[in-house]
DNA sequence: ACAATTATTGTAAGCGCTTTCATAAATGTT
DNA sequence: AACATTTATGAAAGCGCTTACAATAATTGT
């Protein structure tokens, strides 16, 4: 790999003019920049980011940190984050946290350590306090899907409590009374604000939600088999089950058909997030739309805008999800 | 943050000791060691990892590129290698291709330039020769899903022309005579592959290809949508498709419902890649299962022998897809 | 007791770039 | 013509680390 070096001895000029004509540094006549650029075309030349970034301790790159590299959900969220950073020529690092506070802060550390620009961190596990000490570390970095009052500025996401409070209510609104719920671990706060919502609608339907009603699954497709399993063998009847996320919905539907109910006909099923593959169930999953593909891109936003693109829009930091009607709910008014 | 000359005054030692003990250089006696570790912790140093990648010219991390960020193919692929990787220290940065042949290679050159120890590749529309010189300028790297003779070492893959080859052979098998098929983009070689091992089973039944019986689509959904418009429009019978990915295989089964026609009753569908969503369709969709757990964990281990660890396991370079047999498919017989 | 090893630590030269500051050349001003 | 500005370039000091190589201390053998 040639260096800066060969290129300004090739074009006949110093190390600073080659670095000014890299960082298009206006203060370079045009007649040396053309030697350089010719210089470096010659060379095949291509400027080594790491020493870039520790000699400028900037990278034009920002970290991003999700949960898991698999799942459409996080898929989608990475997708849309890094076609909008690639437009302005920045890149993405990503790396995952596992839902678990080690590997999480690791992960950021390793972010920080890369000189990132700045984070966008989709962090389950670490305690608010990292996150509030993280932004007096002068460390640029948004959080998405977790909202903290002190810093407010610096998340962005979804009414999870209102999605969940949807969901629950179109049940009841199509005349479902005996609701099961299969929430998330609720250790999660999006997780628990979900369940949250739940139970405020059916407060407000006067019905007092039953214990033995709830199960509390793993986000995935085996913790809304299990749920339904335990659900049945509770004996208590049910017309409908509302799932915390659209995942454990797909488990639950597999599970009910294989213990013989139809859905909707015997038991209606709401999702929450509007995965891709909702559509393909069977039948079609109703479901809490998840605008993660806004959310993505409203936090690459907030990078760019606070780091390398001197416009003052201003970003939404609170996102209302919506119901999507499809299938799997049957209106038994 | 904290830097190593810190540490080193504070410990009462030279930079380079410190360097020594960051690096598990044996060459240090335990009671400095230990000083200096106490250092490190008083200080909460972090080494930069920007400046050791500059002075050592290795990064602990690898590079890996893959045509998109979401979905589900992808997605798993990412997690196995970066789980796989991260048992040993070692990072990954991820970035992506987007199919694209100037999106790729700049793909490439960022992760070189980041000074990635090595790239995992899953590239489309770069050449083989730009793979051939790669190899040559010394960069290790393994591509994945791609098999060039030159470089045959580098290349971890799937018998895409087996796959293709197994499931029309499945249909064949169960009775079906007048079978379409909903092929990848054919630039591309994976689809291309498929596409043959297609012909190849025809072939060995004696059954000429009906050419209009025959669609390119574009490996989305919308692909397989289309594909089965423009399949019925030729008023041509079919009592089976076979699709060359899942997701072209859900978007024909929705086509087809949505025309009336019942699967597997009326036509059958076969996927391929067996994507995770293939078991929440309705029919579940029998496919071709794609191992991308296996290539992926493959492709890091590949990795580690190579760069890391010092273990001289041989590692399988071609994979055989195997038939999953589901519900997407009638016997006719 | 002394040379020969060996184990431990320090010195200093980079890695490839950015950026401040100084200098030189070009231009404008009166 | 003398001086102030502006513009273009270069010299050199880092960025925070690794790693020869040199130097010193500790150990061993005889």
């Amino acid at each position: 790999m040639a260096t800066i070096y060969q290129v300004s001895e090739l074009a006949g000029v110093s190390l600073a003019t080659v670095s000014r004509v890299i960082n298009n540094n206006s203060l370079v006549s045009e007649k040396t920049k053309l030697k350089v650029l010719e210089a470096m075309k010659k060379l095949d030349y291509r400027p080594n980011t790491v020493a870039q970034s520790l000699a400028s301790n900037r990278s034009n790159s920002v970290g991003i940190l999700v949960s898991e590299l698999h799942g459409s959900f996080y898929g989608s969220m990475m997708s849309d984050i890094e076609l909008a950073l690639r437009e302005f020529g920045k890149h993405a690092i990503i790396t995952a946290g596992h839902s678990d506070e080690k590997s999480e802060k690791e992960g950021v550390e390793f972010l920080i350590s890369r000189s990132c620009d700045a984070l966008i961190l989709h962090v389950e596990a670490v305690s608010d306090e990292y996150l509030i000490e993280l932004k007096t570390r002068k460390i640029p970095f948004v959080t998405v899907n977790r909202y903290i009052p002190e810093i407010a500025a610096n998340c962005i996401c979804l009414d999870n409590e209102m999605g969940g409070y949807t969901a629950t209510k179109f049940l009841l609104q199509q005349g479902h009374r005996d609701i099961a719920y299969i929430a998330g671990p609720l250790w999660k706060t999006d997780a628990k604000n979900r369940y949250d919502g739940h139970l405020r609608a059916l407060q407000e339907f006067n019905i007092k939600p039953n214990k033995r009603l709830i199960y509390e699954g793993n986000f995935q497709e085996e913790g809304g088999q299990k749920g339904v399993q335990v659900l049945l063998e509770t004996g208590i009847a049910f017309s409908a089950i509302a799932c915390a996320n659209d995942e454990m919905a797909a488990g639950a539907m597999s599970a009910l058909r294989e213990k013989g109910r139809s859905i909707p006909d015997d038991v209606s099923v709401i999702g929450f997030d509007n995965l891709v593959f909702s559509r393909y169930t069977y039948p079609k999953l109703s479901t809490i739309n998840y605008p993660i593909s806004d959310i993505g891109k409203t936090a690459a936003s907030w990078v760019l805008n606070n780091l390398y693109i001197d416009r003052k829009e201003d970003i939404q930091h609170l996102f209302i999800p919506e119901l999507v009607v499809r299938d799997s709910v049957k209106n038994i008014n």
